[in-house]
DNA sequence: CTGAAAGCGCTTACAG
DNA sequence: CTGAAAGCGCTTACAG
C-alpha cells in the first residue's frame, strides 16, 4: 500500500528514542518509563504504525494463533456440515479471541486435503480438531501428528489417547431418560450404537441405560447403520421400529440429526409425536427449533465448549494438562415430548 | 518441540549444497537442476524440515492468508448466527484452500471486538466480510478500513462503494414469483422491505414485482420491522396479514429465517400451508428441510459464492477488478408450495 | 546452474 | 531506564 513500510525505526526517529525502546514500549515492557511510553505511542499513532507480526513471530517463535480443523465426510459440501460443528466452531473462535489468539480455520475431508503441519511451518501454536468421526482416515492422519508431538485437542475423539473435551454425555443421557419417564413414557428405545467411533454415543447409551435400570425399565437399543448419513440413520431406525411392530412409546436419538431423520419418518408413517411416540435428541441444534413438532433435545453449553477446548489447548502448549473435560448440558424442552 | 529447529542450513549441509539453493529448490524455482532439487527434497524429508512461514513472509511481504470476518448482531451467541453465514463461511474457506490460501476467521459484534488491521500487521493479504447487515457500527468500521485502502470484498454489502458479491436476487425473485404463479397462487405478498441495509432485499422485491407485473398482478409488500430478529419479523408479518383479513394466498419471504418465523405463526393461526397459503423463502438454509412442511426456497450456489468472493479478493490484491458479482441461484422445491 | 551476502522488521540479551 | 548489536530463518538480487 505504501512505498516504504513504516517500521519501528521510523517511530523511534519521530519519538526521539532508540528502536529497541520503541519495541519495549509497544510490547508493554514495564521497564520503560511512562513518559517514554506515551511519547512512543503518540509517534506510532501519528505514523499509523503497526507491528509486522511476521517479524515478531520469527523472533519470538510464538504465533498467537490456533488452528481449527473441521473434519468433513469425504465429498461433503461445506453447506451440509452438521450445524453442531458450526456452532462449536463459532464458539471456539470466540473463546480464542477472548484469549487474544487468532484462529486459522480449515475444512478437510479427502486424503489429498488432509494437512496439519501448522506448528512445523510456524503458522500456529496448536490444533483443535472437531467434526465428523465417520472420516476415519482424517482422524488417523491427525493421530499421526499427535503421536509426533503436535499440540492437539479435539472434540469427541475416536481415540482414547487424545486430549479431548466432550459433553457430559452420561449426565445428559440421564437427563433425557428422566425427562421421558417423567412425562409418562415407559417403553423407551435408544436410537444409536455402542460401537461408534463417536465415543460419545456409547456414553449416552450408558447414562440412558443406567437411569432406566434405576426405574426398573429394561433399556433397548436400535442399532444405527453408520455408513449412512445421520438423517438416513434416523429414518432407517424408525423403519426398523415399525417393522418390529412399534415396541416403544419413546425414542432417545443419539444426536439431533438422527432425531430429525427419525421425526421425518415417524410423520411419514403417520405416527403422532409426541402423543403416540415421544422423541428427544442430543446436541441442541438450531434446526430442531423449526421441525414439527420442534425437537426436544439435550444441549451442551456451547460457550463452555469453546472455552474449554481453547483453555485445554493453551494449557498443553504451556506444558500443563488442564483439568476440565466435560461440558455441562441442559434439557432444551421443546414439543416432541408430552407436556407434564 | 526440538532443541534446535531444523533450518534450511541444516538441509543444505545434508544435501551438500548452499542454503540459497535449498530455498530455490523448495520454492520450485525452475532454475535449479532436477538432480539438485531431488537431493534437496530428500534431505528435507530425512530431516523432517519445514519452511518457517514467518521468515518467508517477512521476506516476501506476502502472507498467503485471507481474513474472513463474520459480523454478528451485538451480543448474539455464536451458535445463533444465521446458518446461511456458516454455509458461506465454509464455502469461502474451501475456495481459499483451493487457491492455496489459509483463512483467518473471526466473529465480531460489539464495538470493542471490532478489529480488522490484518494487512497492517501483515497477518493477511486481504479481508472478506460477511454477516448481519443489522450491525451498522461494524459495517461502518470496515468501511473506514476500506476507505483507508484495505483490500476488502464482502457479501451483500450495505454500501454501494464496496466490492461485493451477491446472489442473483433479481433472477431468484423472478423464479420465486414464477413458481408461485405456476402453482396457482395469485394474491402474493412479499414479506420484506425496500429499505433494508440488506440491499439484497430490495433487489428481491424488484425482481418479484417485475414478474408479477408481467402477469398483470399488483405486487404487495408487507413491511418487516428490522429491529427484531428475523424470525420475529416473520411472525409479526403474518400477524399483520391476519389482522388485515388475509389479503393473500401466498407469501414470498425475503429470506429463510423470516420464512421460518412466518411458517410458525401461520401454523399457530391454523392456516394450512401450502393449501391455504403458499410460502417460499430465499437462501436455501438447511433448517428449512426440517420444517413442516419443509420450506421451498431459492438457493444460491454456495460453492460459487465462496469461489467468487475469494477470486474477487485475489483479483483486488493483484491490482485487478474481477468481473463476476452475481451468484447463480436455483429453485429448491420442497413442500411449502402446492404441487404442480 | 550455484554460492556468498544482504536484508525483511522485529525482540532480547548485554552494557551502561 | 535506555541504546547498540545480534539474530530469528528465510528470499532474492548480484556474481560467477
Amino acid at each position: 500500500m505504501r512505498q516504504h513500510r513504516v517500521t519501528s525505526f521510523d517511530v523511534a526517529a519521530r519519538a526521539g528514542v532508540s528502536q529497541s525502546t520503541v519495541s519495549r514500549a509497544l510490547t508493554g515492557d514495564p521497564v520503560v518509563s511512562e513518559a517514554t511510553r506515551a511519547r512512543v505511542m503518540e509517534a506510532a499513532r501519528e505514523l499509523n504504525y503497526h507491528v509486522d507480526e511476521n517479524a515478531a513471530r520469527l523472533r519470538t517463535g510464538k504465533t498467537g494463533t490456533l488452528a481449527v480443523v473441521v473434519i468433513c465426510r469425504p465429498g461433503e459440501l461445506r453447506k451440509d456440515v452438521n450445524p453442531f460443528y458450526y456452532s462449536l466452531l463459532g464458539s471456539i473462535c470466540a473463546a480464542a479471541s477472548a484469549c487474544d489468539y487468532e484462529t486459522l480455520v480449515s475444512f478437510q475431508d479427502t486424503a489429498e486435503s488432509l494437512w496439519g503441519l501448522y506448528e512445523e511451518q510456524r503458522k500456529a501454536d496448536g490444533l483443535i480438531i472437531i467434526g465428523s468421526t465417520a472420516n476415519r482416515q482424517a482422524w488417523d492422519y491427525f493421530r499421526g501428528l499427535h503421536d509426533a508431538g503436535a499440540h492437539l485437542v479435539c472434540w469427541g475423539s475416536p481415540f482414547d489417547d487424545f486430549d479431548w473435551i466432550r459433553s457430559d454425555n452420561h449426565g445428559g443421557a440421564r437427563l433425557a431418560a428422566s425427562h421421558l419417564i417423567e412425562r409418562g413414557y415407559r417403553r423407551i428405545v435408544y436410537l444409536g450404537t455402542e460401537h461408534s467411533p463417536q465415543r460419545q454415543f456409547k456414553e449416552r447409551w450408558e447414562g440412558f441405560a443406567e437411569r432406566l435400570h434405576e426405574e426398573g425399565i429394561e433399556p433397548k437399543l436400535v442399532e444405527i447403520d453408520e455408513t449412512l448419513s445421520r438423517e438416513e440413520q434416523g429414518r432407517k431406525g424408525v423403519q426398523a421400529l415399525a417393522e418390529a411392530g412399534w415396541p416403544c412409546d419413546a425414542i432417545f436419538a443419539a444426536c439431533d440429526e438422527i432425531a430429525l431423520g427419525a421425526l421425518e419418518e415417524l410423520k411419514h408413517l403417520g405416527k403422532q409425536v409426541p402423543s403416540e411416540i415421544g422423541l428427544i435428541g442430543f446436541d441442541g441444534n438450531r434446526g430442531g427449533a423449526h421441525s414439527s413438532p420442534p425437537l426436544t433435545s439435550i444441549e451442551p453449553d456451547f460457550e463452555s465448549a469453546g472455552t474449554m477446548l481453547v483453555k485445554k489447548l493453551l494449557a498443553l502448549i504451556g506444558g500443563n494438562e488442564g483439568d476440565e473435560r466435560r461440558v455441562p448440558v441442559r434439557l432444551l424442552e421443546r414439543e416432541s415430548t408430552r407436556k407434564a
